[in-house]
DNA sequence: CCTAACATATATCAAGACGATATGTATCAA
DNA sequence: TTGATACATATCGTCTTGATATATGTTAGG
């Protein structure tokens, strides 16, 4: 399932405009997958030249003209398809173990602000997912609900084994002072 | 930190080939951060045109010359910062998600499939970093540990994570096809 | 009343990354 | 001997991002 595909899921729920297309991925889908408007416009129009859409244009004095994309039924059957394909799971990547990679060579207080930079951001995203919980509650369907539901449970255990692995450095670090004192 | 202060990174460890970098992203880096060929000699190139880096080229008889990059003063100055930068996290995205985001419009039994075929996915993920656990006993150094059992803890609550959402759906299925029953 | 910010809306461009492909030798196992 | 794998460099097409260009409508604050 490519990136198209799911501009192709998006349009089976409601015929859409570019800007609609890319609020879409920055607000429901935007814990789950993202678009930038140069991967949407030339998909939109790759996606009219292959008729899986057909676009109505609205010309309006002035301003740009406004093109809704509807999807065909042809549209429909690649969705189809794509939906029920095998996954292509993509590398478990994680920017800050390449960073733990490298630690060595990193002063213990950078290493600590790295790791509390990054519980930063989980909180961050966390807050974010956890404000979701209302719109999810009302709007969403089923599989929705539990797909919502994975994602809040895996952000809670990043934060917990983000946090493991901060007491984790702070420990060695008092370790490595201590013997050194110790030492010296 | 990109992708060619990584590839710098690993030259403050030891002089390599292209070639070398390569097969130290898909083993020891394997499960932290990747690159291809297309990715690592353009950069290569631009290391040495750079200043970063210099290269020492063997020529052999029939084969392709072999070039061994050494990283520069200047090249580990320039990884240093970059260790120590501000950590850029990129959103946090899941292709099971996508698809339970639209998973309304595939049967329930392909639904199961799909989540069972993640959960291979994850299985085998965790198998492989578990057969990591010798080598890094004996060659990584303490962050590189921390980092490592950071990653298989993330692991095991992806899978445990998975299990629970792979049972949801499950008894989902079994709650609708009740009510079909006693209904129809 | 003005003005700054924000929302609407389409589109392109440079830069970076991936995966495939090309090219060719050496080595090892069946 | 033949096929697979390792060694080794390099480019190409395609996709994606983030920035930028271009313009108007709307709304909130001073």
């Amino acid at each position: 399932m490519e990136l198209y595909h799911i501009i192709l899921g998006l349009l089976t729920l409601r015929p859409m405009t570019g800007y609609e297309l890319k609020q879409t991925f920055d607000t429901s889908l935007g814990n789950v997958a993202g678009a930038s408007f140069g991967s949407i416009y030339p998909i939109l129009k790759k996606l009219r030249d292959r008729g899986l859409a057909t676009v109505a244009q609205a010309a309006r004095e002035g301003r740009p003209v406004r093109k809704v994309y509807s999807i065909t039924a042809e549209g429909r059957r690649v969705f189809k398809d794509a939906l029920g394909s095998e996954l292509d799971v993509p590398p478990f990547r994680n920017v800050l173990m390449v960073r733990f990679f490298f630690f060595d060579a990193l002063s213990p207080k950078a290493q600590e602000e790295t790791v509390g930079q990054y519980l930063r951001h989980i909180e961050k995203k966390r807050a974010s997912l956890k404000a979701l919980g209302p719109l999810v509650r009302d709007f969403a369907d089923p599989y929705q609900k539990m797909g919502y539901r994975f994602g809040l449970r895996m952000i809670e255990h990043y934060r917990e084994n983000t946090r493991k692995l901060a007491a984790e450095l702070r420990q060695h670090h008092r370790a490595v002072a201590a013997r050194k004192g110790g030492a010296g």
